[in-house]
DNA sequence: AAGTTATTTTCACAAAACTAGAAATATGGA
DNA sequence: TCCATATTTCTAGTTTTGTGAAAATAACTT
C-alpha cells in the first residue's frame, strides 16, 4: 500500500454517505447486504447509492457478488486492516515516540 | 467520535498532498516540523500548504505551536488512534466475523 | 416474447475542492 | 522605526464531486 493507494481509500471513506454505507456493511458482517437493503437503510436515490458504491468498490474497500438478480455487497476487512496498518506505520521514524 | 466527525478526518486524509503532509508529521514524531520544513519536503506553494494544513488542523489531526516566528506542526496521535478505533469498531455486529 | 425486479449509466447542474500568485499579517532583529 | 523571515488570507481560475430523474441494462418468471 503506497500513499496514492491509501489516499484513494481514505477519500472513499471521507464522505458521510459513503462512510455510513461502509459502516452498514461492516456491521452486516460476512453475510453482507444487497444493494436494495443498503438503499433502504440509507434512504437515498438508487443512482446516488450506485455512485458511492462504485467509489468504495474502486477503492477496494467493498466487494460485490451477484446472486441471481441481487448484488450482495460486503466490506473487505483485509483492505481496511491494511489501511489502518498504513496509517500507524512509520510512526516517529525520525524520533522515538 | 461519530460518523460525521470521522468523515471529516478521513476526508482530510483522503487527499494525496494532505496525506503526504500528515505522514511527514507522523514520521517526524514528537519534535514535529515547522511549516517551512513541511514546504521543503512537499515542494508546493506556501499558500497551498497553508490551505491543506488548515484542513488537517480543523479535523483535529494536527496541532500547531508557535515558537517565535516559526510554527511547529505535530501529528495528534490520540486523534488518529481514535479514528482507527472507530473504523474497526462495530465490526460484524449483526453476524459474527 | 413480454413483463417484473434489481441495479447501473447517462445527463445536467449546483456546490465544493484545489491551486498558486499577490497582498497582508505576525514576529523578531538592527 | 525599518527590514527580514515565516506564514496566512485574498482572489480568481480550473477541476472535481455529489445529487437525483430518466433511461438503459441484467437476470429471472410466465
Amino acid at each position: 500500500m503506497d500513499t496514492r493507494n491509501a489516499a484513494v481509500k481514505l477519500e472513499a471513506l471521507g464522505n458521510p454517505t459513503r462512510l455510513a454505507l461502509y459502516r452498514a456493511l461492516v456491521k452486516a458482517g460476512h453475510g453482507g447486504l444487497s444493494v436494495g437493503e443498503c438503499q433502504q437503510r440509507l434512504q437515498i436515490a438508487s443512482s446516488t447509492l450506485s455512485f458511492h458504491l462504485k467509489a468504495l468498490i474502486h477503492a477496494g474497500l467493498v466487494a460485490q457478488e451477484r446472486q441471481s438478480r441481487t448484488l450482495i455487497c460486503r466490506a473487505n476487512y483485509d483492505v481496511m486492516n491494511a489501511l489502518v496498518g498504513f496509517l500507524v506505520d512509520e510512526c516517529c521514524v525520525e524520533e522515538q515516540c
